[in-house]
DNA sequence: AACACGGGGGA
DNA sequence: TCCCCAGTGTT
């Protein structure tokens, strides 16, 4: 069988809405159908959902609209509580730009409603440019996230260098969005690779798509797409340090940008490519109570988690937080105060 | 174009 | 383990 040419993949389209109209997933952030989508509810699940997984960012995305039940309100609250209510999922940059966006469309009396537009707001990229626009101002734009670059590699069994591919299939999909439609569109492709074109095992069977399929025709759908072998993490080591008195820890706040940038933390070492001598942020009896391992994405982090009680030291800028409530760290100060007997945040 | 940037879940 | 996820910003 002939794979099929750009041109055939236009027959796909209202296969692929048919489907959508059959068996569209319900999530806290979908209108019912029919129901015009709110920008503000659309923009902020699609920076939430930015690499990160339905069910992991559900509950936040519930949290946010409770407690922040408009941009307007969103861009009033403080930037510490909204870091806080940020903790644990993770790319805190998206929790800075979310803020500055806020504010700039609170300012300007709405968001923009224009593709062109929403890119140029901090944390709008290409993808969620896109999508915004498709999805709450129906302008005929893709969403091609990872699950829609999924899609059409195995629709054209895509044979060529990851970005090149990557490239073609953005002109592609472009040229495939339906004026009608296209938010369910993006939302079709989204459900489409999150539940029938899963990265491995592709439910073949149940895919409305498939007559408009290459890789299908081939055989081996699970072959795409053909990325390039990503390089070793490496590990580096350090400590982290918690420093008790009475029912207190001390906290400090990390610099505005770079890893966990702005968010609450334990005080800790340099993390070096080698276990190195302790580097306490005051003297005390410090002792170690074990280590800690958490996998960021491009290293993984082994820290030893040192305890001790205050003395009368002069204390490096930072302040004490209760030791029964801390939440608001990231995971892997949560991980360390959790290893040193402390209530704070940690699933599982 | 390559790298920095979290965290969790599935196979 | 390894891979992936509704990617963006910086260099």
């Amino acid at each position: 069988m002939q794979p099929k040419s750009d041109r055939d993949l236009a027959g796909m389209v209202p296969a692929l809405l048919g489907w959508f109209d059959r068996s569209a997933r319900t999530l806290p952030w979908r209108s019912a159908r029919g129901v015009a989508r709110d920008p503000y509810r659309v923009w902020l699940s699609e920076i939430m959902l930015q690499q990160t997984t339905v069910p992991h960012a559900a509950p936040y995305f519930e949290a946010f609209t409770r407690r922040w039940p408009t941009v307007e309100a969103l861009a009033a609250a403080a930037d510490e509580e909204v870091m806080q209510a940020w903790a644990g999922l993770g790319y805190y940059a998206r929790a800075r730009n979310l803020l500055k966006c806020a504010r700039e469309v609170s300012a300007r009396g709405g968001f923009p409603v224009t593709e062109k537009e929403l890119l140029t707001l901090p944390g709008i990229g290409p993808y969620t440019a896109g999508a915004i626009a498709a999805l709450a101002f129906g302008e005929r734009t893709p969403a091609v996230d990872g699950n829609a670059e999924r899609v059409f590699s195995r629709l054209l069994a895509t044979q060529e260098d990851w970005a090149a591919a990557k490239r073609r299939i953005g002109h592609i999909a472009r040229d495939l969005v339906p004026a009608s439609r296209p938010g369910d569109f993006a939302e079709a492709l989204m459900d489409l690779g999150a539940g029938v074109c899963t990265p491995k095992q592709p439910s073949c069977g149940l895919c409305p798509i498939t007559e408009y399929c290459a890789a299908y025709a081939e055989g081996r759908p699970d072959r795409y797409p053909i990325k390039p072998a990503k390089t070793a993490r490496p590990v580096r080591y350090g400590a982290a340090y918690v420093l008790r008195r009475k029912s207190d820890v001390w906290l400090i706040r990390r610099p505005p940008s770079g890893l966990l940038g702005g968010m609450l933390a334990l005080p800790s070492s340099e993390w070096a490519e080698t276990r190195t001598a302790s580097d306490p942020p005051v003297e005390a009896g410090w002792t170690s109570v074990g280590e800690v391992r958490h996998v960021f994405t491009h290293f993984a982090l082994h820290l030893d988690v040192m305890v001790a009680e205050a003395r009368r030291e002069q204390l490096p800028e930072g302040y004490w937080a209760p030791a029964e409530d801390l939440a608001g760290l990231p995971t892997v100060f949560a991980k360390a105060a959790s290893l040193a007997g402390l209530n704070a945040r940690q699933r599982r």
